[in-house]
DNA sequence: CGACCCAGAG
């Protein structure tokens, strides 16, 4: 619980020692708190402020202008306290206002505190509660507060609406939502913007992209707002082109995009992992002036890093003149995780506890997954206890299973089992799942038993379970049980999601899916694989069936695994990007570990950099080496933007290096309006740019 | 007092 700052009779010094401005009228007074200049507001005003209790919510809403500390909302707090105005009604919703949306330095405990104390609550209280609630993400208790609400005989308004879709949005609970919105209709607040937008957003989020899209179109105008949320549902549904396209209409019609606009479009960028697309908006959001919007910065650190370019998210986060944001520390953090830099990762968390921030249950997830896949064990548990312990932060079940990872990972089965049996919170079937890997990976059969019964008991459709099942079983020549695992599956019909990867190649996507012969140079990938695969084995490559079920033919299941849909799009890519540009595959699964070992030997035996971006990181192959084993790794340049940016048409003299290996010129086109050349100008890669030169 | 947006395990 924040302490109120001892105050008795001489008044905050550190609010009044320094003001350079004296406010002569309360128009004054109302501007300089509304731009956060509390210091100056209150030299001048003192005297009045003591028998004038209105004045002092100019101050809390002051407090909460972007980038003012709670401390500071503290001391007005003890101001206030000590003028005897706490208790004053309006003046208290606007504290409780004050404490609820300081964001990330908010106090949602002092919030609840003053709501539990006052006598009296109106509906203003109610509202800046649920706010609060729903601004921590404590959703379900924001809609608790709903509920005793209206029990308590009142009749929200637009406001706790609002407030009250975004917790039903938090939750993706729809049913509630749906009450909520049959008490919108009767109550005719259907026609208001802020509740129309927030209802659409809470149906996008559920899933519900058109019900989300009627409720909009049924508001009396289009806005920014408005527009924003179809970008946003559309993105986060995974809908990337029709998010891009929402974003021509609302341009076509006139209405100029904010920075929320471009929050969603880059995180649909980074979905997608489609760098071309990524880089585009990132043109966009320059020339709309809000390249320096925190929200913006940080969503773009993650575009970066997720699209492969690691070296410009630490760009972007270089730049960033307050670093301080705890956000812009997290992604970037989060980024060197992604691409399995530890020792970087860590190295910055530290830097930014040095400077003062105090890291967020988030920043702690990000952190102990970048140990956990760059084998930081030590330094992993090193910080678990950290977050406890001075932090205060209970970890969560996601910090937990970032734990099992972390251990398992580095072969302590045991305290890893040991953790999930006594951990506080209920385990569930991926923290099991993540356990069977390590067992998987350490070769502990008899515990992979028991743990992979464990999965099925939380989730009976994991097919990876079955197949190991099944497999561990076959070994030790347990037929019966063998067949009572492939019983199991028929009943709970369980299917296994087809692997797919996508290459792109000249702007267009080409996907692969395992077995898949409709290439048109299959005939040309067969060949290369088969090459491939006879130098992979005197190279000391063995193919890993364990993964395949085991009453297969031995040939048979090596046949499939050379025809997995991650070789079938690196042969296709070799065969067709030029050489010296990285190779980038995509794939909806994770890489299998057959695939895992044998794109090490091809990156040696074909001289390719390959980059892989599974479901959950990054892998870059290079020189036989994988980074998630803590080797070496590579980055992107520009180099290969004639691949994913430029058009073939367009010409302009640049000259591409990096430290190691390229220092190459090439001829591109940089128009006016030639966003990719702009990025590139901006990143620095491109050291000189001739005059533009017309086609061929 | 308000809607839309940023970091996130396997």
């Amino acid at each position: 619980m924040a302490q109120l700052p001892r105050l008795a009779a001489s008044p905050i010094p550190a609010l009044v020692s320094t003001a350079v401005h004296l406010p002569k009228s309360e128009q004054d007074f109302v501007h300089l708190c509304s731009k956060g200049r509390l210091r100056e507001a209150l030299r001048g005003f003192l005297p009045e402020i003591w028998s004038d209790p209105n004045l002092f919510s100019h101050l809390l809403n002051g407090c909460c202008v972007p980038q003012q500390s709670l401390r500071q909302g503290q001391q007005i707090h003890g101001l206030i306290f000590a003028a005897g105005a706490a208790s004053h009604r309006f003046t208290a919703n606007h504290l409780l206002h004050m404490y609820s949306k300081l964001g990330q330095n908010g106090d949602i405990h002092a919030a609840r505190k003053l709501f539990d104390e006052m006598p009296e609550r109106n509906v203003a209280t109610w509202n800046a509660m649920i706010t609060g609630l729903a601004h921590f993400e404590l959703d379900e208790e924001g809609l608790e507060f709903f509920r005793r609400m209206r029990e308590a005989g009142l009749r929200p308004d637009e406001f706790g609406l609002g407030s009250a879709f975004r917790c039903c949005a938090g939750l993706k609970d729809i049913g509630s939502g749906h009450q909520i919105h049959a008490y919108v209709v009767r109550n005719g607040f259907e026609h208001d913007m802020c509740v129309g937008s927030s209802l659409a957003h809470m149906y996008m989020r559920c899933g519900c992209l058109d019900d989300g899209e009627r409720v909009l179109k049924g508001l009396p105008i289009i806005n920014v707002v408005s527009c924003n949320t179809i970008i946003a549902g559309r993105a986060q549904n995974g809908d990337t082109e029709g998010a891009v396209h929402h974003f021509s209409l609302m341009k076509a019609v006139g209405l100029s995009p904010d920075h929320v606009t471009f929050v969603g479009l880059i995180s649909a960028c980074s979905d997608l992992a489609s760098l071309g697309q990524g880089q585009q908006v990132h043109a966009e959001v320059i020339k709309a002036g809000v390249d320096s919007v925190i929200p913006v910065r940080s969503s773009l650190i993650s575009m970066y890093s997720k699209c492969g370019c690691l070296d410009d998210s630490s760009k972007i986060f270089s730049e960033s003149d307050e670093g301080s944001d705890l956000v812009v520390w997290s992604s970037m953090i989060a980024a060197y995780g992604f691409h399995g830099h530890g020792e970087e990762a860590i190295q910055l968390f530290d830097k930014m506890v040095r400077e003062g921030n105090d890291p967020s249950e988030v920043t702690f997830l990000s952190l102990l997954y970048a140990c956990s896949h760059s084998g930081l064990k030590d330094k992993g548990k090193e910080y678990f206890e950290l977050m406890m312990h001075k932090y205060g932060l209970k970890p969560t079940l996601k910090h937990y299973t970032c734990m099992v990872d972390l251990l398992g990972r580095s072969g302590c089965l045991d305290e890893a089992e040991t953790l999930i049996r006594s951990m506080p919170v209920p385990a569930d079937a991926v923290i099991w799942k993540t356990m069977l890997s390590a067992c998987k990976t350490h070769k502990n059969a008899q515990m992979a038993e028991r743990v992979a019964e464990s999965v099925l008991r939380l989730d009976p459709q994991d097919s990876a379970s079955y197949v190991l099942l099944s497999n561990i079983r076959a070994t030790t020549a347990r037929w019966i049980d063998v067949s009572e695992v492939r019983r199991a599956m028929r009943e709970k019909r369980v299917r296994k999601e087809p692997g797919l990867s996508w290459v792109e190649y000249k702007g267009q996507v080409y996907q692969f899916s395992t077995g898949d012969t409709s290439n048109p140079r299959q005939k040309e990938i067969d060949q290369l694989l088969e090459q491939l695969l006879g130098r992979m084995r005197e190279l000391g490559y063995l193919p890993d069936t364990s993964t395949v079920f085991h009453d297969m033919e031995e040939e048979e299941k090596e046949t499939s695994l050379a025809h997995h849909n991650e070789k079938l799009a690196i042969a296709f890519a070799i065969l067709s990007l030029p050489v010296g540009v990285p190779i980038r595959i995509m794939k909806n699964l994770r890489v299998c570990d057959d695939c895992h070992e044998a794109i090490k030997y091809i990156s040696n035996i074909a001289e390719r950099e390959i980059v892989v971006r599974d479901v959950t990181r990054f892998h870059h192959f290079r020189d036989g080496e994988c980074s998630c084993k803590g080797g070496s790794y590579p980055t992107f340049f520009y180099s290969n933007l004639t691949e994913c940016g430029f058009g073939e048409r367009n010409r302009v003299q640049m000259s591409i290096s990096d430290s190691t290996k390229f220092d190459h010129s090439e001829l591109v086109d940089l128009k006016a309006d030639d966003h990719d050349g702009w990025l590139a100008l901006i990143f620095g890669n491109c050291k000189a740019v001739s005059g533009v030169s017309s086609d061929g």
